[in-house]
RNA sequence: GCGCGGGUAGCUCAGUUGGUUAGAGCAACUGGUUUACACCCAGUAGGUCGUAGGUUCGAGUCCUAUCCCGCGCACCA
């Protein structure tokens, strides 16, 4: 790799002749970010090609809107997947992340139509073509923006391979799914009912509809008996604008209140007409008066009833929902809202309102623009689901997983109660449907449809649909789509072949239905052929993608959603000016939990930055401490230990290392990355810092001292396998530091070399004579123990920052009094004492005690008595309440039977250290 | 109405198949410039794990009931 050494040489920030360099006092991360990227990019580290040689792993961007900007959504999102795929990386897979853009259909055109509004026109007044091209250019000038804004959080997508949904190929695979669906039966037109948005005017599928509830009436009136003038029916509504559309009331057939009216008619007030009672068990006997209106072309139940009695549609309104001409004169033009009012008014003045109540009730609204939605009688295209059983039983098998498992329930229940979806949208940015009709024929009619990517060659005597697509129903094609599918090219089908099916989805629960669903069930049905059913081996083979990888959505600190007008969605951008990208990435992957929701403010995410400066600092001193050559590759350093043994402190350190590094493997096996941050924060801060680098301390005092070396190279060991583990959460500053501390062999970036697993760690350190000892570790954590006592005694008696004290232990037996003595001027180091002295018996002075003994406080002036007794009488009754709950359960006979023989032994060895412990403390109170 | 998730320290959350005296970060308090780091160090305090039963030698963890909170689906005009 001497070419990226070339380079970066070339670079100001390597100075020297030496590869690496002195870090400075703080870390910078807008310096390091901008340069490693672009290093990175420049070297193709983010290429994903096929290497026959190593695993595949796959990772499919959920793609996010082209004209859309970073919000902390896309950085969790993203952040995620890129630690997956880094991680992948330094497994040694071949990996890609393939990155795109979605052109949201409805969501786009409502913005560019209201730029146009804002110009004071109209897509009408533009006509389709003109439009498009206004489309075209938004999307050209807002496209890409949220890519730099990705590279800027240092997403590692293979950028070469980007995809747009209106790029032509993608539009070609679009409409060959159509077609191809269409041949196998699954695409029908039909005319019913459907979600109807009056803003947008188009047709909504059933999961673009919000249920809010509202604040309404329930108005009661009364319609006239046709056969029997001056007896009437009651009859509730909450929408008495539909009035006019009503073909016939309907009661159920059970209820005895109306059985004598069933077959006669009432009169429609306005425009008055006789429409028929018929019974029906659609109507609630309950509800109201048990009587209910059937408008059949304004409401699905109505138009179910109307289906089955046979009774006349009436549309009375027009697609923008204003009412028309058949609602009469009066109506006609009238928005739905003022219809309800005057409706109401004139019920009144014909003395037919009964009354009009408060009432609360669940009104579907348009997801995209929040007006309530018109169940609208029109003809649309739409999509029976394919493989629904399979695609459950894949998710059912195990063959696709869902992690946290508990959504399988939420994607299985969808898929049991799933209804064929409308696909077709009157808006005009988006994949055009690849449906012909015959000029001046009959829509209806399949005979003069002509369905095709390329359309019929008679082009004068044919006419395409006018709408365009669903947006999912071409990012469910995305997993493959993006690949070039459906191509002979044998390009294509070897990269579909090698990263097909894709390893993980990382995305929102959100879209589970929207996208996931869709997904999984295209990719089940069109990456084969139309046989049924599917083995297991042709599920397997077929999905979309193996692991699902749910997260939760970002709130602000109270729980709200974030939102622009709200005003408390931050801009990424500047949080990676304040906290660096790699702060940001490990402190939302920190506050990350596996819930639903995440609560973010900024101050929950200050770990992510001090930790960076903490990893910087402690570099920083380990370049302080000694020259960092011989770290170019993981055996040179072994080679450095190999011919020491391990010192208690060093043993202690590997050894946690070595836990820590199993402990990521199983969480990123299991996909749990809740724990992930706080494991490295926990070894890294907590361990190593906290702890080894303090007591290493006093080996590096002295460059004679033969215990020098050995604290450098376990420093340089535990340094470098930490960056291995935090690279994929931290980038940047791991590669800066890679590079800084003489990691890198030959100039080679991190993502280029291995992260050992434990085991292969574990292994390569035994080939070279380096074993750790989990029972010198465990010792060392004693010694850990007494020196926190020590402090503590210290912290009690204000005297922690005076380093000249003297303490005295007494060790609790013969192999503490070895390990207090071994690791004295450690103790000495950490407890900041100028002296030890063993003793057996100490009087008179304040103690603490340890697993390893007593330790004491030599004070010159006069101790708080009192203070020292309460204190050493609060310690000796909670060893009181330990030792009585230890007492009881091993005085319990069936314990000791049942309890397996670990864990009575445990108990024993715990309750003949806490009695031992608390016979010191007693011994020390009666002192005084 | 059906379903899912949650209720653990002041706040936000961990807590593997039930097994030592329930943890972390932040906030609070006390003290501290000791060979990196004040974006730091040391220490202290703070919890009868929503409530009530049950199973068990043993329950934050399993079961039942119940109360709150959040979410999803369905929906009676």
């Amino acid at each position: 790799m001497s070419w990226v050494y070339l380079e970066l040489i070339a670079s100001p920030f390597f100075t020297g002749r030496s590869m690496t360099t002195e870090l400075s006092q703080n870390y910078d991360p807008a310096k390091v970010e901008t340069k490693w990227y672009s290093a990175w990019e420049e070297n193709g580290c983010f290429e994903g090609n096929i290497d026959s040689g190593k695993e595949p792993f796959t990772i499919m961007i959920p793609p996010p809107n082209v004209t859309g900007v970073l919000h902390m959504g896309h950085v969790l999102d993203n952040a995620l997947q890129d630690i997956f795929v880094r991680r992948a990386r330094l497994e040694g897979k071949s990996a890609l992340w393939f990155p795109g853009t979605d052109h949201a259909s409805i969501a786009t055109q409502v913005k560019v139509e209201k730029a146009l509004r804002d110009k004071g026109t109209s897509r009408q007044e533009l006509g389709r073509e003109k439009f498009l091209e206004r489309a075209w250019e938004w999307s050209e000038d807002h496209g890409g923006v949220i890519f730099n804004q990705l590279r800027k959080l240092g997403a590692s997508c293979d950028w070469r391979r980007s995809r747009f949904t209106m790029d032509d190929a993608y539009q070609r695979s679009v409409q060959h799914a159509f077609v191809e669906l269409y041949k196998r039966g699954y695409i029908y037109r039909g005319k019913r009912l459907v979600n109807w948005c009056p803003a947008s005017q188009t047709a909504l599928s059933n999961e673009e509809v919000d249920m809010r509830p509202q604040k309404g009436k329930l108005y009661k009136m009364r319609y006239e008996i046709v056969e029997e003038p001056g007896r009437f029916l009651e009859i509730s509504t909450t929408r008495p604008e539909t009035i006019m559309g009503d073909t016939g009331v309907a009661v159920h057939p059970d209820d005895e209140r109306y059985a004598d009216l069933v077959g006669k008619h009432c009169w429609r007030p306005f425009p008055k007409a006789e429409i028929p009672i018929v019974a029906d068990r659609a109507v609630e006997k309950e509800f109201g008066t048990g009587v209910l209106k059937v408008t059949p072309a304004h409401d699905q139940v109505d138009f179910d009833i109307g289906k089955r009695h046979d009774l006349p549609l009436i549309d009375v309104m027009n697609p923008d929902g204003t009412l028309n001409d058949l609602a009469g004169d009066e109506f006609d033009g009238m928005d739905r809202f003022d219809a309800r009012k005057a409706a109401v008014a004139k019920l009144e003045s014909l003395n037919l309102l009964v009354e009009a109540e408060d009432y609360d009730n669940n009104v579907g609204f348009s997801e995209r623009a929040g007006v309530p939605i018109e169940p609208r009688l029109s003809e649309q295209w739409y999509l029976k689901y394919p493989r629904v059983e399979e695609a459950k039983r894949a998710v059912e098998k195990g063959i696709i997983r869902f992690h946290p498992k508990r959504w399988e329930k939420v994607y299985l229940h969808w898929l049991n109660n799933i209804q064929d979806w409308c696909i077709s949208r009157q808006l005009w940015w988006g994949q055009r449907i690849p449906a012909w009709y015959r000029k001046g024929a009959d829509r209806s009619d399949p005979e003069n449809w002509h369905i095709s990517v390329d359309g019929p060659e008679d082009t004068d005597n044919w006419e395409q649909d006018e709408d365009v697509l669903d947006t999912w129903a071409s990012s469910n094609l995305w997993p493959f789509a993006t690949f070039g599918w459906p191509s002979d090219d044998p390009k294509v089908r070897a990269e579909l072949d090698y990263f097909y099916p894709t390893s993980m989805l990382v995305t929102g629960f959100d879209i589970i239905f929207f996208w996931v669903a869709r997904m999984i069930m295209s990719g089940l049905e069109l990456t084969g052929e139309a046989k049924e059913p599917l083995s297991d081996e042709e599920l397997d083979s077929r999905i979309p993608f193996k692991d699902i990888f749910i997260h939760g959505l970002i709130r602000d600190s109270k729980g709200r959603k974030m939102s622009k007008s709200l005003g408390n969605s931050p801009d990424p951008l500047d949080l990676i000016e304040k906290f660096g990208a790699d702060g940001l990435r490990f402190g939302i992957i920190n506050i990350a939990p596996s819930g639903s929701d995440i609560l973010f403010s900024e101050e929950r995410i200050e770990i992510g930055r001090n930790f960076c400066t903490k990893l910087w600092n402690a570099c920083r001193f380990r370049q302080m401490s000694g020259d960092v050559s011989g770290n170019a590759s993981l055996d040179a350093i072994l080679e450095r230990l190999a011919e020491t043994p391990l010192e208690g402190y060093s043993n202690w350190i590997l050894f946690r290392m070595l836990e820590t590094t199993q402990e990521i493997e199983n969480q990123f096996e299991r996909f749990e990355m809740h724990q992930l941050t706080h494991s490295l924060h926990r070894f890294f801060w907590g361990d190593f810092c906290d702890w080894y680098v303090e007591a290493a301390k006093a080996m590096l005092q002295s460059k004679d001292d033969p215990r020098h070396g050995v604290a450098l190279a376990v420093s340089d060991f535990v340094i470098r396998q930490s960056l291995l583990l935090l690279h994929p959460v931290m980038p940047f500053i791991t590669e800066e530091l890679w590079q800084a501390m003489g990691f890198s062999e030959d100039g080679a970036f991190i993502q280029e070399s291995q992260l050992p697993k434990a085991a292969d760690l574990r292994q390569a350190m035994v080939s070279r004579g380096v074993a750790v000892d989990e029972a010198g570790a465990q010792r060392i954590e004693e010694v850990n123990g007494l020196i926190s006592q020590a402090r503590a005694i210290k912290a009690e008696y204000n005297v922690a920052s005076k380093r000249d004290v003297t303490l005295f232990v007494s060790p609790a037996d013969d192999s503490s009094t070895l390990i207090v003595s071994e690791n004295l001027d450690t103790i000495k180091k950490l407890a900041g004492a100028a002296t030890i002295e063993l003793r057996k018996e100490v009087e008179n002075l304040p103690g603490a005690v340890s697993a390893l003994g007593t330790v004491y406080l030599d004070l010159t002036s006069a101790i708080d008595v009192e203070a020292e007794k309460e204190r050493l009488s609060k310690e000796l009754e909670k060893l009181g309440k330990a030792i009585q709950a230890g007492e009881g359960k091993l005085n319990n006979a069936s314990f000791i039977e049942k309890a397996p023989p670990a864990v009575v032994e445990g108990a024993r060895k715990q309750l003949a250290e806490t009695k031992a412990k608390r016979e010191e403390v007693a011994r020390l109170l009666e002192s005084f």
